[in-house]
DNA sequence: GCCAACTCACTATATCCATAGCTAGTTTGT
DNA sequence: ACAAACTAGCTATGGATATAGTGAGTTGGC
């Protein structure tokens, strides 16, 4: 149910098009809310019957056109009582802890792989997440841009803060799960006897 | 699919029925991968099927008999399969994080009231990481105790040493959120001025 | 003797989500 | 002139998950 939030927090960036939107959400809305394809058209026109979005049709070409969704008032108000509802927490679904848990079963070898690879993938995570934070602090960040244009200084200086502490939580978040693999190596190497 | 790995865990420490699952579940796996009964029950049935799990009849009371599961070889051989098979990274999905990146929506008292909210959920759950995590330090744990009986005590050593590991990141983890939280609380004082 | 609380084992329904495609038009490079 | 790469907008399928039940047997307290 998050999704058609993400999709109108996107959209108050500027208007879309589905191909739009399915593009640029794997550089901004994604890193809080993964979506496929599959999810977001079917989304798209759920919220357009339900009169969260317009849509406008906009020549492509010589012969195509293209579907430009627009958020509407009725769109703009849900989307501020989902931000002003409470939380529901989420539970606990992570294969990383349940492995971690019972490592026992598997040999050192393979749990020192296992933390290599979880290794990889969080340190380059973490470097996307600086990348895009970074362009976030110098406001070059393509979706946002597009946002703090219609806004005036102190309302983009609020929109630009509130991002960049999401990230701060996302990157924070990272080098927790980056510090508990470096246990696990020491963990392991003990456990071991080296 | 975890949640089959996650039952073969539990199944490992002594043979349950599917009600013993359920309800022993929320206080171990559950802390790393939730599930409802309706996931569980059907999960079970098709593990059967698989020969992963056999079950046995047992006698209920006078006239009751109840299925209990046992983990066959088959299954053991799966699940460490599993264990040294490459992790899947999890996309993020968290609503928080939605959220609180487009705060500038809300006004600053709802924020305020959100950040609450989380923080108090963040506590108390923190707050039962710890208990259990004590309980396997002090080895009270009951479903750890179950396993920890047939093994010597190498083997227990590390069953419950990498417990303690993943207690230790959800833990860590849950303490970056509520530096979080608070560092929410921070910001939002400072952009509503006071 | 009866009720409440608990044990046991499910099921029904609907939505969410992932994987993996498809078709057709457009632009760009050679 | 043609192919490759890209833009556009989907769909089909199956499994995962949440919410909310059902119903029957058992135990313990008063």
């Amino acid at each position: 149910m998050s999704l058609r939030w993400a999709l109108i927090a996107l959209l108050t960036g500027r208007p879309m098009t589905g191909y739009d939107i399915s593009k640029s959400f794997s550089t901004s809305v994604a890193h809080v809310w993964h979506a496929p394809d599959s999810q977001i058209y079917p989304e798209l026109n759920r919220m357009e019957r339900e009169g969260l979005l317009t849509s406008v049709e906009v020549p492509w070409g010589k012969k195509g056109t293209k579907k430009e969704y627009h958020v509407t008032d009725e769109g703009l108000t849900e989307f501020r009582e989902w931000m002003e509802s409470p939380l529901v927490p989420q539970r606990q679904r992570d294969p990383a802890y349940l492995k971690a848990a019972y490592f026992d079963f598997a040999d050192p070898a393979a749990v020192r792989e296992q933390l290599r690879q979880q290794r990889a993938y969080w340190e380059e995570h973490l470097a996307m997440l600086e990348r895009t934070r970074a362009s976030l602090v110098d406001r070059s960040h393509p979706t946002l841009a597009a946002r703090i244009e219609k806004l005036d200084e102190r309302e983009a200086d609020l929109a630009v803060r509130y991002k960049i502490y999401a990230y701060d939580g996302l990157i924070a978040r990272a080098r927790t799960e980056l510090a508990w693999i470096d246990d696990g190596f020491t963990l392991v190497d003990e456990l071991d006897g080296r």
